[in-house]
DNA sequence: GCTATTTGTAACTAACTAAGTTACATGAAA
DNA sequence: TTTCATGTAACTTAGTTAGTTACAAATAGC
């Protein structure tokens, strides 16, 4: 698992979870698929547990679950349960007083707000589903995935 | 200079330039606006200087100066010149040939390029003036800067 | 020309972040 | 009660970026 690619990657997982609904797929297995260690995933979707979006069971034949159909699964929420800023410069004080940075910091705070209010808004209409529906379409049309669901 | 602040940093030290058309800054002393080093200083804005932004001039009385006017100066550019990536994901494959992942990429790829290309817009419309302008407003309601122009 | 000043840049060091790993307690099913 | 799985802490490793040192190259003023 490269850096920054945690969103990439958890929808990966996520996909591989809609895809087999009636069973619980555990860390191991799902990391696997992203080619990495389960202990990194089950650390780095702990936080879609406590938004609901997955559910976990210990134990024999436990393992992880969606919370909820794909359908009701956007990436909007998925990206605050990873915890992920979706602009990445920062805008804290370096120079408190400083009557410049106050204003490049107002103009840019400004600008990040109106942006990731955007951003959110047009992940909140993707959801789950479509990145199923997206691997189906692929799927029947090659007819193979690389690792057997 | 924090990490994920060059974008700010580098605004910062545009203002201050902005501000003192007359003559050229330093490094040194664009350095101690942002407290940091005169290296790092240059090593910032080497890009803005290629991308027109800005002009350098060596030996004695040389220093750092706006390329052209603040109002032909957008934060678009800036950012583009800096290195700055808009948006923190990334959508490199890690399984090639995994039609899980290729559905991913695809609905994430569309998502970055609409992203970027809204976010590219809106920053385009910001300018340097506005920033100067910001900060003139600051200065002639409080008037003081912390460290003088 | 000589000197002082300033950028340009390479090379190295330090600090920070995030992934990867190990280890083990906790909980659940067979 | 054994086996399998998560939960989590603690540590290690790798990668990135800022900071630093050093010095060559260029320019202005004398």
């Amino acid at each position: 698992m490269k850096r920054n690619s945690r969103l990439s990657s958890t929808l990966h997982i996520l996909v591989h979870m809609a895809e087999a609904p009636e069973r619980a797929l555990t860390s191991e297995q799902l990391a696997t698929f992203i080619h990495t260690n389960p202990v990194v995933v089950r650390r780095t979707i702990a936080g879609l547990r406590e938004a609901g979006i997955v559910s976990s069971s210990r134990g024999h034949g436990g393992g992880w679950q969606l919370g909820r159909a794909p359908e009701e699964i956007s990436l909007a929420e998925i990206s605050v349960a990873l915890g992920e800023t979706l602009l990445p410069f920062s805008t804290e004080p370096e120079s408190p007083g400083c009557l410049v940075e106050q204003a490049v910091i107002a103009v840019l705070d400004d600008f990040r707000l109106e942006a990731e209010r955007l951003l959110a808004e047009k992940l909140s209409h993707i959801t789950l589903a479509d990145l199923t529906a997206d691997f189906r379409r692929r799927y029947d049309l090659i007819g193979v995935s690389s690792h057997a669901l």
